[in-house]
DNA sequence: ATAGGGTTAG
């Protein structure tokens, strides 16, 4: 038999002991309550306090608001209750620019001082919301104050630049850390990836493991990020068969990010095999694939795995709801469509932007115009220029004059200056053969001094992303691309195509414009990819914009004549050409 | 108490 416990502990030793284990906010308010209203010492006071707001501030079972209040309450707020809140308010569903302010009154009222935690966490919080403003002015305090050497506050300013897309800042900041860990490298790593920049992000890779940081999984997501976005898939499975070969652990997270680089780069069976290795999915690695499925036009399969999804009780997100939603789009299953779209509305899933794109697309597909316009119209909130630009491209493939040009209205009024849109709405007036509308279009663009976003395609050759811009000549193999260019023209042409002019927009004579048709980027790149590679190699091409229509008839023809499967992901989707046709069915 | 990671319409 030990000791009897004691009948009565004192009442601070029962708070702190309830403290510990305060498993929910109902619990917390109950402590509050009796720290304010009984005897208890003014250190053990401050101490649960401290505790209560890191509780409701950090907590998932927290509650921010109360988090405030509890800071409102202490007259004399120190670091600590600031660094939290801070952190706290940067973590909820919308941050705002508060963990700023907090940090400014820390600032302006000269107390409390901050410490590498609040630079660290208001860095932080300023990359969330992409504050680059904010974050310059906490990076001065850091410089004044002497914590810039702290690594955790050197890799959250990278982390802050990087967020920003100030790639060469970020690159700044991390040139400037004197010792780089594998958090360091992945920041950096990470930023890249998010632009997009595989061979930076991979020459930084190479460069880590030089000076001997080894990579973790964290890593590895970062780079197979930038697998995935640069479509480059020689060296997305040189990465993967990397984590394999270094044991690196594979967790939810870096499998979602191998399913997406799979999916991106083209090898949707590739990616379906990792998934399906995956034990337990949460929403993110079921979104991933369904999105894979969608983006290589697979509706069955990604409207299956929407299936398993429920049937394995996760939550479908708005993500989700994105890729069933374009997966019917991309296939024409319209009625399967309503049904996804009155899933959404019964959810709890807040109908976005986006899922409006998704219905308006599905419907303009569809050639159903009128009842696309009628949605629009009937929408809760203003339609943006993605909707309108929809509309007018299923208005320009029906050659609907009148509705076009009441929505061509539309979309410049809302956005006068995007070069883009004048291209459609010259466009449609080509289709519908109102040529004086046409020049009309183009003198207006003219005049605005607007010019297009050029057209720009990459192809991966020996591990290294080549890029080609539309009209710019400046590869160093220009002149032998020139020549395949000229060769696949005639050959082409031999076969009986036509090229479409009208897609192109320059005032210039068939005869350039037939040219100026045959500089599109990915034809460059589908020209290099011949030039450099042989059959059975597939040439996989990535463009920043969507195919225009005669560059996808003559992909088909090229790979009909030259006996290559071309696999183009464009702006929107994948286009698989073998033997003359390609995987879409033309219809994209 | 600190820093780096996965899905996103046309």
């Amino acid at each position: 038999m030990g000791p009897p416990p004691p009948e009565n502990p004192p009442e601070e030793e029962r708070i702190l002991k309830l403290i510990q284990k305060c498993p929910n906010m109902r619990v917390l308010r109950q402590i509050h309550a009796r720290l304010l209203t009984r005897p208890i010492p003014a250190s053990t006071l401050f101490i649960s306090l401290s505790k209560l707001l890191t509780f409701c501030a950090l907590s998932s079972q927290g509650d921010i608001h109360y988090a405030r209040k509890l800071f409102n309450q202490n007259p004399d707020p120190n670091t600590f209750f600031y660094n939290t809140l801070i952190r706290g308010c940067s973590q909820i569903q919308n941050p705002s620019k508060e963990p700023f302010s907090l940090f400014n009154r820390m600032i302006s009222k000269n107390y409390p001082c901050p410490n590498t935690f609040t630079f660290a966490f208001v860095l932080k919080a300023c990359s969330v919301v992409s504050a680059f403003e904010e974050g310059k002015q906490v990076q001065s305090r850091v410089v004044k104050s002497g914590f810039g050497s702290s690594p955790f506050v050197e890799t959250a300013l990278v982390n802050f630049y990087a967020k920003c897309e100030e790639i060469q800042l970020a690159r700044k900041a991390f040139d400037e850390i004197s010792e780089r860990n594998s958090v360091a490298w992945s920041a950096m790593i990470s930023g890249y990836a998010r632009m997009g920049f595989l061979n930076e992000a991979l020459e930084l890779f190479r460069e880590m493991q030089m000076v001997g940081v080894a990579p973790d999984e964290v890593t590895m997501v970062t780079v197979v990020s930038a697998c995935a976005a640069a479509g480059a898939l020689d060296t997305a499975r040189w990465v993967h068969a990397f984590i394999e070969k270094q044991l690196i652990t594979v967790d939810l997270e870096l499998s979602t990010a191998l399913v997406n680089m799979y999916a991106k780069c083209g090898c949707i069976e590739k990616a379906k095999e990792v998934f399906e290795q995956i034990a337990v999915k949460d929403t993110y690695a079921w979104s991933s694939m369904i999105m894979g499925f969608a983006i290589h036009g697979l509706a069955e399969d990604a409207l299956e795995t929407f299936s398993g999804m429920e049937e394995a009780k996760a939550k479908p997100n708005q993500v989700t709801f994105l890729g069933v939603l374009s997966a019917c789009a991309h296939s024409g299953l319209v009625s399967a469509g309503w049904k996804y779209w009155e899933r959404l509305l019964e959810s709890n899933v807040e109908p976005l932007m986006e899922h409006y794109g998704c219905m308006v697309d599905l419907l303009c597909r569809a050639n159903r115009i009128e009842e696309a316009y009628k949605f629009v119209e009937a929408m809760p909130i203003s339609p943006n220029s993605v909707i309108w630009r929809t509309l007018l491209m299923g208005c320009r493939k029906n050659k609907m004059l009148d509705r076009g040009e009441i929505v061509a209205e539309r979309l410049l009024e809302l956005e006068p200056l995007n070069a883009e849109n004048y291209i459609l709405v010259s466009n449609l007036f080509a289709a519908c053969l109102q040529w004086s509308k046409v020049s009309l279009v183009r003198k207006k663009m003219k005049n605005k001094g607007i010019k297009a976003v050029p057209g720009c395609s990459s192809i991966e050759v020996d591990g290294f992303v080549h890029e080609f811009v539309m009209g710019c000549w400046t590869h160093p193999e220009a002149e032998d691309i020139r020549n395949v260019l000229r060769e696949i023209s005639e050959r082409v042409h031999a076969a009986g195509h036509e090229p479409w002019v009208a897609a192109v927009l320059h005032d210039v004579g068939d005869e350039e414009k037939e040219n100026a048709l045959c500089e599109h980027s990915e034809r460059l790149a589908i020209a290099f990819g011949l030039l450099k590679t042989k059959a059975p190699v597939v040439i996989r091409v990535i463009k920043n914009l969507r195919v225009c229509p005669d560059c996808h008839e003559v992909t088909k023809i090229i790979s009909k004549l030259y006996g290559r499967e071309i696999i183009v992901r464009d702006r929107v989707r994948f286009h698989k050409f073998v033997e003359g046709s390609c995987s879409c069915k033309d219809f994209w």
